[in-house]
DNA sequence: CGAGATTTTGAATTGGGTCAAGTTATGTGG
DNA sequence: CCACATAACTTGACCCAATTCAAAATCTCG
C-alpha cells in the first residue's frame, strides 16, 4: 500500500487491488498530477442508482466500499443482469462508445464511489504512460470478464453456472484479503438468476442440491464453501 | 472516403468504416505520423488462424477483407463463439488485458488483415487526441455488444436468438453498402449454434420456421429477409 | 463423379421453466 | 422490542422448449 501526501489519492487508495485509481509504480511528481482529476466522492444507500441508461457520460466510477449489480433492459421489459462489483472496480465502460451509458447499475449495499472525470483521465492518460496502459487493461479486462460471462451462458448447464459464479466470487473474495469459503451474498436468487440466465427458482434448486451433496452450506444469503474442489469439479463433470 | 498520400494508410482506408484505422478528421500531418505504425497486411485462407489462446500480444487487427470467427475455449473441450467479425472490424482487443491472448480467431473464407502493433498505436494515440478517444470508444464498443449478447443467450427464446443474428447481420451489411436483405451466411449452423448458445439442429429449425412463415428465404448459407418488420416483432411477442 | 461435410427433418427425451403453496427473513410502525 | 406486513426463499408437481439421437438429403470440392 504506497502512501501519498494527497488527500485524493490516499481516500482512493483504499479501492487500489489490482485496478485503477493507481497504476503501481507512479513517481511522486505522476501521482501529484492524479490531483488533477479532483476524485469526488459519493455515498448510495442500497437500491439507489448510480447512472441509468441514456444518462450522459462523464466519468467512470471507482467502488470504494460496498457493492453495485450492473444491467441492461430489452425494449420488451426484459432485463439482463451483466454483473455485479464489488470494492476496488471501474464501473461505467459502456459509456465511451456513445457518450451515454447503456446500461444502469443499483448499489446494492450501502456503498461509496469515487467518481473519475472521464475527459480528465483521457488527458492525464497521455502524460502518464502507465495510467494509459492501465485504463487499456481495465477495459480489455472487461472485455474477456464478459466473454467469460458468454462461454458459461452459452454452454453450461444450471449447475455448473452456479458453482461457477461461487468460485468467482470466491477469488474475488479472496484477492480483497476476505475469507474464500465463507460470505455474505449481497444480491438475491432473483439478480442471481438473471445474471446466469436461470430463474431464480432454479438458482434456489442449485444451492439446495449443493448443499445436499456436502459441497456447500447456504442459509439464505450466507455461504460456506465447504469442498471447493468438488465445485470446482462439478463444473466439468457435467451431469 | 479521404484521400491520402501515404500508401499505409490508403491501403488501410478500405477497412475505414465506422472503425479503427483513421478516425474522422485528422490532419494530413496526423496522417502522416499513422505511417509509424508501419501497418502490415497479411493474407488468411478458410481455416486459418490470425491467433490463437496462449499468443503472445503483438498488434490489434484490423480486417480488411473477409470474415473471422473468435471463440474461447474451456478446459473441457466446450467452446463458445463469441463474435463473427467482417471488413472494417478490429480484433484481437482481449489480448491487451493480459498480454496473452485469451481466445482465438479462425478465418471462416479468404481474408486479409492489417496489423496494428499495439505499442506504437499507444504510443501514437498519446500525441493523437481523437486517435485515442477512438481506441478507447471501439474498446467500450466491444464491451457494449458483449454485454448485448449476454442479454441474448441469458433472455431469449431460440427463434427471438436467431431473429436478432439475422437483424444484427442485416444491420452490418447495410452499414457496409451491401443488400441488407440478402446475403451468403459465412458461417455455418453450428458455428451460429455456439454462437448463439443453441444446437445447430435448433438453429436450422428456426431458419426453416421463418421460412415457413415467410418472414425470410433460406438456401443453405444464402439468406433473404422478406419481412424485415416481421423478424424484428419476432423477438419482441416471444411465444 | 464421388466422398466427406453440412444441413434438414423426425421422434423421443429431459433440463429447466412455470405455477402454486408454504416457509423464512426483513423491516416498519406502534 | 414486538407484531405484523411484505419481500425473499424453498420445495413440489407438472409442462414445454430445446436437446439428443437417428436418418436422409444436399452441398462442396478434390
Amino acid at each position: 500500500m504506497p502512501q501519498s501526501k494527497s488527500a485524493n489519492i490516499s481516500a482512493c487508495s483504499t479501492c487500489n487491488l489490482a485496478e485503477l485509481c493507481l497504476p503501481v509504480g507512479l513517481s511522486a511528481q505522476e501521482m501529484q498530477r492524479l490531483d488533477e482529476l479532483n476524485m469526488q466522492k459519493h455515498s448510495f444507500s442500497r437500491g439507489d442508482y448510480l447512472y441509468r441508461s441514456g444518462d450522459r457520460f462523464r466519468a467512470l466510477f471507482a467502488i470504494n466500499r460496498g457493492a453495485f449489480k450492473t444491467r441492461i433492459l430489452h425494449e420488451d421489459g426484459r432485463e439482463q443482469v451483466t454483473g455485479f462489483q464489488m470494492a476496488g472496480e471501474i464501473i461505467g465502460l459502456d459509456a465511451i462508445s456513445t457518450d451515454r451509458h447503456d446500461g444502469e447499475a443499483v448499489a446494492l449495499e450501502s456503498s461509496v464511489v469515487c467518481e473519475l472525470p472521464f475527459q480528465k483521465l483521457e488527458t492525464l492518460s497521455r502524460d502518464i504512460p502507465s495510467l494509459q496502459r492501465h485504463l487499456h487493461k481495465i477495459m480489455s479486462r472487461e472485455i474477456v470478464r464478459d466473454q467469460g460471462i458468454m462461454l458459461l451462458l452459452g454452454s453450461m448447464r444450471s449447475e455448473e453456472r452456479v458453482a461457477a459464479f461461487l468460485l468467482t466470487l470466491s477469488q474475488r473474495y479472496a484477492m480483497r484479503g476476505l475469507s474464500p469459503t465463507q460470505f455474505q451474498l449481497c444480491m438475491s436468487r432473483q439478480d442471481i438468476g438473471s445474471y446466469l440466465g436461470l430463474k431464480l427458482e432454479t438458482v434456489s434448486r442449485a444451492f439446495s442440491h449443493f448443499q445436499d451433496e456436502g459441497i456447500i452450506a447456504v442459509k439464505t444469503r450466507s455461504i460456506e464453501i465447504i469442498d471447493l474442489a468438488l465445485l470446482q469439479a462439478s463444473i466439468n463433470s457435467s451431469c
